[in-house]
DNA sequence: AATATATATTTGTATGTACAATTGTTGTAT
DNA sequence: ATACAACAATTGTACATACAAATATATATT
């Protein structure tokens, strides 16, 4: 089902055949498995039309449970910029996902709301997410995933 | 002199006050350190006036060592795909840092070289990147960088 | 009240990325 | 020799991102 490989070395991934320092190794095989997470993240939102941003905004939205968010606080939990949220938005209510309005009590904030159809298509993804998920980390046990998380915790 | 914070932690960085399972932790968690050595190097390169692509780019040509290399070989040791490689080389053709000219041997082939201007600009470079790199890293030691490495071979 | 400042969002521009379609060239089959 | 497939690169379109500038509203200052 998934494209997976049973051996992502470095080197041979960005043919080189230097031996590259420790340092700079860890931050390319940082990134190589950040690409191998997107792409497989990507294909997998592909079927309903989404990409991972949006993805990323609709289950914020589900998040607030009825409460709108506001623009400022979709940008905050957002791991990237603010300068995207506005148009991210546009392109899921040009899709009937969320509902804008201005916000009454400070007209210069906007309230955003998952739509039922956005609820619904995020119902939809939830098993197929979670199963990818699932493999993305399937070659791991409980010890090593916590082991790996204190070690990025030291960045 | 780099920006930085002593714990990188993933529940409070997205803003949730829910336990977040393990997988999908994980993930997020790559994706956050990701983003923040991202942030780091287009910030160090900022003042070249050149984005990460581009850089990875120059140190390939840089790496042939006078040997032109086919757009094709540019693309294959890159992390990302083909469609961008044609549009980051004219970027660097503009800036004068790379030059390029038809394979006589294979007409469909492009040559791509480095100029001394691109070569020049590198090395102006590479003191600020290794420092960057050794700060990036700066609080693990090499037997937690090559558990890192080994954990991360698992993807 | 008028002005200045801060806040929230939007817009413009440049860059990079994914995917599909297209162009030009080479190699192969008949 | 012609036709067809394979290959290498380019182009078009849509999306995402970084940064700066602009707009609109609210708050603070005088």
């Amino acid at each position: 089902m998934y494209n997976c490989c049973m051996n992502m070395n470095v080197e041979t991934i960005i043919k080189t055949n230097k031996k590259i320092p420790l340092h700079k190794r860890t931050i390319i095989h940082l990134a190589l498995v950040n690409n191998k997470i997107n792409e497989q993240m990507t294909a997998a939102l592909k079927p309903f039309d989404i990409s991972i941003p949006q993805f990323n905004v609709l289950r914020i939205l589900r998040g607030q449970q009825g409460k709108p968010a506001h623009l400022s606080t979709i940008n905050e939990r957002m791991v990237t910029k603010m300068s995207n949220t506005t148009r991210l938005v546009d392109k899921l209510m040009a899709k009937g996902l969320v509902k804008r309005s201005i916000c009454k009590q400070n007209r210069r904030k906007v309230e955003i709301v998952i739509t039922q159809k956005g609820l619904d298509l995020l119902e939809d993804m939830d098993d197929l997410l979670f199963e990818l998920e699932e493999h993305l980390v399937g070659r791991f046990t409980d010890k090593e995933l916590i082991a790996l998380n204190t070690l990025l915790d030291k960045f």
